[in-house]
DNA sequence: TTACAGCGGTTTATAATATAAACCAAATTA
DNA sequence: TAATTTGGTTTATATTATAAACCGCTGTAA
C-alpha cells in the first residue's frame, strides 16, 4: 500500500489544500470561515504548508487591514493529485 | 466541509479497515504482512479499532500457534462508507 | 486623550496521536 | 539445553494537532 503524505494526511491541512485546488486565490479569512477552523490553528498549518513549499502567502493590505492572501503552487498541486491516487486505493475507488 | 471520523483518519487503522472491508477476515500476520507496519503499532491499532466497535477480533490457535483474526462489524462497515462520503468532498471526486 | 473593543493574525503551551523499542511467553531449531 | 523465532503486548518517546494566550493596529465612545 502507498505512503499517504502525512503533511496532507491532516484534516485541516487537506481542507485548505483541497479549497486552493479550486479557486485561484483565498484569503486567510476566507480559509477560516470555510474549514471552520481557529486562527491559531489555521496559521500553524499554513506555515507547514508553506514551508513545504506547497502554497505561497502573500501578506498586503485593503485599505488599512492586513491580508494575507494564499495560492497554492505547481509542487502543491502535484502532492495533493498525488495523495489522491494514494487514498484511492485505500478507499476502494 | 464535513469531519473526517479521526479514528479512520490514520494511516495504518484506514489501511486495516481497508483490508477487512474486502476479506471475510484476516489475521494479524496477514495485516501486518499486508501494511508493512511494525507488530507494536498493529497491535495498538486493532485496539483502538475493536474498542470503538468498528472490528472485532478473535485469538484462537492453529496447531500450537495462537492466531488473532480480525473482522470488520457492521458499525465498522458503516464508519468507513461514511468516512469515504466525507473524504470525496474533499478530494474532488 | 485615554481606554477599550474588535480585527487579523502569530507564538507558545498542552493534549492527543502515532510509532517504535523493549519486552514476554510459547514453540522451534541447533 | 540454549539460542532463535513467532506472535504478539506494553510502555516510552517523538510528532502532531489544537487551542489559549498574546500582539499590534484600528475604530470609537467617553
Amino acid at each position: 500500500m502507498k505512503e499517504l503524505n502525512p503533511l496532507l494526511h491532516s484534516q485541516l491541512r487537506l481542507a485548505v489544500m483541497s479549497i486552493l485546488m479550486n479557486v485561484e486565490e483565498a484569503d486567510f479569512v476566507y480559509l477560516k470561515e470555510k474549514t471552520e477552523s481557529t486562527a491559531g490553528n489555521l496559521s500553524v498549518q499554513i506555515d507547514k504548508l508553506t514551508t513545504a513549499g506547497y502554497i505561497v502567502v502573500e501578506k498586503g493590505f485593503v485599505g488599512k487591514k492586513t491580508r494575507t492572501v494564499c495560492q497554492i503552487t505547481d509542487l502543491g498541486r502535484a502532492a495533493f493529485e498525488e495523495y489522491v491516487e494514494a487514498l484511492k486505493d485505500y478507499l476502494n475507488l
